[in-house]
DNA sequence: CTGAAAGCGCTTACAG
DNA sequence: CTGAAAGCGCTTACAG
């Protein structure tokens, strides 16, 4: 069997509660004592019964976090943000229980009831969630990381998307550009209201409008046939775009440079090409491209600071919202003509 | 507060004995005792404390999986696998904790020291896997999802791929064709020793061999420019292929697929092709390919049986193959010569 | 078919 | 700086 506290304070010559409070450091110990217990742990290869600690100690050291992870998404982005939680969640000592798709709901009532976790990381989240819905009367420490379209109540961190759009577009207008193209998500993103896609793509339309300048938007599936017939839709008409800002997946954008260099056009002395909000390296492309990237790391170890901070009791409902850094790599710059 | 156990015996005017086996079933509760103990149950919005179930109960309903999805590892295939787990879990009222490539063995460590978990399902494991190594000190039901190089002493689960590699090799080799080619993963996962890619390649050639045909092997990376000149050293040489097998990510299935129409190649009149262990949709593809087939809920939820079964005591150590399945799509014929 | 009670392994006031 | 002990909320022999 396992050793116990009570073989560890055996064999350092103390009180369980002592061991207990040098494990924890929530009372001073003397040096000497740490020393022998520390020694007594390390030889019995004791660790903390988790189920005891819980138990006793109202802490679980687990957080859920909500992924749906929806069949027709794009995973690797999806699990950035999975894997970035679970990264910072292991700052705090904290592991991560998935929840996904099939449970979402069924799971949010499971593992918070039962006290299975402490907190909750909502990834993912649409304008309308219902894990969200859920999630308001349910009474456990919760983040979100996005905005549901109702945030009252919430505390949620997400990258600023519609300042990604701001620079996207005064970059493009800035450099001469008077027809905007945006490459975005499948239009089923839209539809059913997927967060940064929406309000991506409002903030791109509406920055384009008050900067005087048109703007098209195209959401192709992810099929080469969808991807060449949305840029056929931006590149083949009266007026083709020439600011391209792309806000799709990686395989796309890829198939996206494949067709403007079929049409000749070069970046960015033809077109002046931007990706944003990416979580993958651009530099592998060719050309590499100016990027204003979305780093998963970022909105999620902020998301769980916050976690952290409710863990001592409520804090204050918002909603923030990270600067986007626009980074140069030659793609975008003035029309040439 | 949360209700607990006393508070629903109360409710239901019985011992908290009688409320406990009423819900694990393992003792018989008279039905309007089991009533009264429902009803109470959902009055009070019941559910049991998972740490105190823990303790207790030397039962945590929680499994760890660990997949490491490295950065260079195809993330959709990958997460398929842990999706599958998990759903797999559910059926027997288990939860999954995720652990990832940080955190593999210290994690490992952690979650089974600690009795976090009830058992481990490993995920993508290589050749030589240092969690495996770590996990036959550790003293806790797990199973693995795929074969190391020596599987001695573990639960092993998985499509048989040699099995796979046989089937599209036989195939081929039936409708006529002499030179067969493999598009198999990035060089990296072999030299890793990432499982299936090498069992799987290691058989291709071996089957090739023993029909008495050529068999030549291109590992692009997931790039453009090596996909493309990856499929020039299939197809461009003195002796082209006529017989391609993919064991590659989607994106590079079709972009081979653009090559082979790019030299005007037609399917399967002049090439004939086999998606291999593929866990995506190859109907969507231009054309539809045949596909054998790698089901994640297959192997996930005959992984997941073999843990619960653990937990009722040790099982004979095995390594269990699953055969594979040809699906037909007209991709794969005979030579037309 | 049901109940009273010990015990799982911790944390944390309470006491000194 | 340290200890003795109550108590967290369950499960499961033990008893009837």
């Amino acid at each position: 069997m396992a050793a116990t506290i009570i073989d560890v304070a055996r064999e350092a010559g103390v009180s369980i509660s002592t061991v207990s409070y040098a494990l924890s450091g929530k009372r001073p110990v003397s040096d000497r004592t740490r020393r022998r217990i520390e020694a007594a742990i390390l030889e019995l290869g004791y660790r903390p019964n988790a189920g005891a600690r819980a138990l006793a100690g109202r802490r679980t050291y687990v957080f859920a976090v909500t992924e749906p992870l929806r069949p027709d998404t794009y995973t690797p982005t999806h699990m950035a943000f999975v894997l970035a939680t679970a990264k910072a969640a292991r700052q705090y000592d904290y592991d991560v229980l998935l929840l996904t798709q099939e449970e979402a709901n069924g799971g949010l009532q499971r593992v918070t009831g039962s006290r299975i976790v402490d907190g909750v990381i909502v990834l993912d989240v649409l304008d309308h969630d219902e894990r969200i819905t859920l999630l308001r009367t349910l009474d456990i420490p919760a983040v979100v990381v996005g905005v549901p379209a109702d945030p009252a109540g919430l505390v949620c961190v997400d990258l600023d998307f519609a300042a990604v759009a701001q620079l996207a577009v005064d970059r493009l207008v800035d450099g001469g550009h008077r027809r905007l193209g945006l490459l975005g998500h499948p239009a089923a993103a839209y539809e059913r209201g997927q967060n940064f896609p929406v309000r991506f793509r409002e903030a791109f339309v509406s920055c384009a409008q008050s900067r005087g300048v048109s703007a098209q938007v195209a959401t192709p599936e992810r099929t080469i046939a969808d991807a060449r017939s949305a840029m056929a839709e931006l590149f083949d008409g009266p007026d083709p775009v020439t600011g391209l800002v792309m806000h799709c997946e990686d395989s796309i954008q890829m198939r996206a440079l494949d067709e403007l260099r079929a049409r000749g056009l070069d970046i960015p002395g033809d077109v002046s090409v931007i990706s944003a909000a990416s979580t993958f390296d651009t530099t592998t492309f060719t050309p590499a491209l100016d990027v204003i990237p979305l780093v998963p790391d970022q909105s999620c170890s902020r998301a769980v600071e916050l976690l952290v901070e409710q863990l001592e009791g409520p804090i204050e409902p918002r909603v923030e919202l990270l600067p986007p850094e626009y980074i140069e790599r030659g793609s975008a710059s003035a029309v040439l003509a």
